[in-house]
RNA sequence: GCCGAUGUAGCUCAGUUGGCCAGAGCAGCUGAUUUGUAAUCAGCUGGUCGGGGGUUCGAAUCCCUCCAUCGGCUCCA
């Protein structure tokens, strides 16, 4: 038999017999590693660990913690899925059944309804399948074959799936009685699975097009031991403590009201003293990069939005005109402030020399999303964007794409946001007419997005087809508690605004020029932002963000002067502070305030108000001892200036 | 908007197959207590059981409808 060479990943190589399987080759290594081996990469693709190796390659065997392993393991649950809908519901139908970041789902069309109700038999069936040992076999069939597979089952979604290959080899994989149509790679067998938990049912269009009949989509998500899935289940449940809607409610920073309406956020006390910290603090950032702040109304005619090209695209998603009931004229709830500040723009001549002009405003817009769509405080009818927008010369505008870059990751640094992903999203050069304006333009344009990011060492993500209709952007994205992504932050880069609003400025050479257009929002909107800010910090805002930094607690009703004392000496010197006075005892004090998130606690009793000190806590660390005001300001002071760091570099 | 689920006091939840005036803990109020580093004790208040309609001798419980919320899909200027 002919030998081929094996290379792993430590350089090491080795010779086996032709032919030999990855699972073979970790069985020589340790029967151990043959056990726990789940995939493998095969000259850097993956693969089942059970198709034979037929040359000379290099080799990574993949165990439970790989990405790669992660993949394999579930997409053969979505198969056993599959395999036990199949026995429970016959005559159900398959569409795809994919793995995913955390688990796998599979779209199928029942003959009977599936609800949650139905899951626990399903998993049932999924475990009793598992441990049968039923091995993935794999297949090559001819696309004629495949398409006669199905077509005999009158299984139209795969027909339709296999009609959309290419010509050549089609795979399919088997587990006990259950056959798909599937790339792979798959498990040897189901046996590794040994914890199943189908988390969801839920409605998901075919091809997801909305037009299309909708099927229902279970998800679910296996480990190959079951503590993985108790310690899954746990992180699950601590994820759900940091929703910011559960937090929002706790800590009283915002609420809803059906009477007022769905989507549109009324702010607390606590949470509008929160926002405004953060509009103050963005504030003064943009003051120190040169932006002036504006002012708009909420509404705006409804011609505005047609000179500017909304209207035609997302007319219907606006809240619907208001008429006048004499003049006859309509309004749109302004739904952007991008037409506004283009006619604050052309309100005066501009030269070559004001350039860029950068307007800032913190700017309500309502747009009229889809009732389904609405979520707590990230998606929203009525919200406030950090909005700004910059109106620049051609030669200036990568410099000042460069200049809102370092805003964004300033912003994202004080406020330690470390984990973001910075999406470059272009057009989609096959669907042109889904934007406007001309190919020379939009080519500028992302050369443009992609030079600055290069410039700032962003590493990024590239998205076509993600582009606003009038120009490529670049967004920051970030995830929530559980792990779904939001946009945050955005820059976008503009040429056709400007056209339509006729925007020009006089050049040295005495004639009229275009200027280009940024649109930028660091935070996105103010609601999306503390909503995702909630769920990084759990609701422990840094000190100089918090709404109540102090709460000055007295032992017994006998201090509570001495504690008003310091309260308002404390607030004189701008440290937010209040008085527990309620009849309670210290310990039932510390711990509702520590609850509340209250940063810093300061107990005063008779000892401190002999000695004209405080007993200093900070939140989740415990007694401090005692110390003077001057010295606690000073420290809460350094602290603040701490969180805060210059913005570095010149501006 | 679509698929599915949920909706009981300010909050978290009990309320068996429809059947006594709808319950608890926390919060709130009143009183007692005057407290030293994560829950002092007692009493009291509070609910058109999401809204409307229907079935029934009788509905929180069954049906219809509307509203809101949750998980997805689609969408996201």
């Amino acid at each position: 038999m002919s030998k081929i060479k094996i290379t792993f990943p430590d350089g090491s190589v080795k010779e086996f017999d032709k032919g030999i399987t990855p699972l073979a080759v970790a069985e020589s290594i340790s029967p151990r590693l043959a056990q726990e081996v789940l995939a493998a990469t095969v000259n850097g693709a993956v693969t089942d660990v059970t198709r034979p190796i037929e040359s000379d390659a290099t080799l990574k065997l993949h165990k439970w913690d790989d990405p790669e392993a992660k993949h394999a393991f579930w997409h053969s649950s979505s198969h056993l899925l599959a395999a036990a809908l199949e026995q429970l519901y016959p005559g159900i139908k398959f569409g795809i059944g994919p793995a995913i970041e955390n688990g796998f789902y599979y779209d199928v069309d029942s003959p009977t309804p599936i609800t949650e109700a139905d899951l626990p038999a399903i998993e049932a069936k999924m475990m009793e399948l598992a441990r049968q040992d039923q091995a993935f076999t794999r297949r090559d069939v001819t696309k004629a074959e495949a398409l006669k597979a199905y077509t005999d089952k009158g299984d139209q979604y795969k027909v339709e799936l296999i009609n959309d290959l290419t010509d050549g080899t089609i795979s399919f994989y088997s587990n006990g009685g259950y056959t798909d149509l599937c790339r792979g790679p798959h498990l040897p067998s189901t046996a590794p699975i040994k914890a199943v938990k189908l988390t969801s049912v839920a409605g998901a269009y075919w091809r997801g097009n909305e037009k299309n009949k909708m099927l229902t989509r279970i998800y679910g998500i296996t480990f190959p031991k079951k503590s993985l899935l108790d310690e899954y289940l746990v992180l699950l449940e601590e994820a759900k403590k940091r929703d910011h809607r559960r937090l929002g409610k706790e800590l009283e920073l915002f609420t809803f009201s059906p009477r007022v309406g769905q989507g549109l956020p009324l702010w607390l006390p606590k949470g509008a003293a929160l926002r405004e910290r953060l509009e103050n603090f963005l504030k003064n950032v943009q003051k120190q990069y040169g932006y002036e702040q504006v002012i708009t109304p909420h509404i705006g005619m409804k011609d505005l939005y047609v000179t500017s090209g909304h209207y035609a695209k997302y007319g219907k998603d606006s809240f619907q005109p208001i008429h006048t009931p004499d003049e006859g004229e309509e309004f749109l709830l302004k739904p952007m402030n991008c037409p506004h500040h283009c006619e604050i723009y052309r309100s005066k001549p501009r030269s070559y020399r004001d350039l860029p002009v950068r307007l800032a405003e913190f700017g309500t817009v309502y747009r009229y999303e889809m009732s389904g769509e609405l979520h707590g405080l990230t998606r929203v009818r009525g919200f406030t964007q950090d909005d700004a927008h910059l109106f620049c010369r051609p030669d200036q505008l990568k410099e000042e794409f460069i200049k809102v870059i370092d805003i964004v990751l300033y912003i994202f640094k004080t406020l330690d946001f470390r984990e973001f992903t910075a999406q470059v999203s272009l057009r989609d050069p096959a669907n042109t007419e889904k934007y406007i304006g001309s190919d020379e333009n939009w080519n500028k344009a992302e050369a443009a997005i992609i030079e600055a990011a290069a410039e700032r060492g962003l590493s990024t993500v590239v998205e076509t087809g993600e582009a606003a209709f009038y120009g490529p952007k670049l967004d920051f994205m970030v995830r929530d508690a559980l792990g779904r992504k939001w946009q945050l932050g955005t820059i976008q880069v503009d040429y056709n605004l400007p056209e339509r609003f006729d925007l020009t400025y006089k050049g040295s050479d005495d004639q009229d020029h275009r200027p280009v257009m940024i649109h930028r929002a660091p935070f996105g909107s103010m609601e999306r932002f503390v909503a995702v800010l909630l769920e990084h910090t759990g609701g422990k805002f840094p000190l100089w963000l918090t709404p109540e930094q102090v709460v000055v607690m007295p032992i017994s009703e006998k201090f509570n002067d001495y504690a008003r004392k310091v309260s308002k000496l404390l607030n004189n010197c701008d440290i937010r502070s209040h008085v527990d006075d309620r009849n309670e005892k210290i310990g039932r004090k510390i711990r509702d305030n520590e609850l509340a998130r209250i940063p810093i606690l300061l107990i005063v009793g008779e000892k401190e108000e002999a000695e004209g000190t405080i007993s200093v806590r900070f939140q989740g660390e415990g007694d401090k001892g005692s110390m003077t005001l001057a010295d606690f300001t000073k420290m809460v002071g350094d602290r603040v200036a701490d969180e805060i760091k210059p913005i570095a570099g010149n501006i």
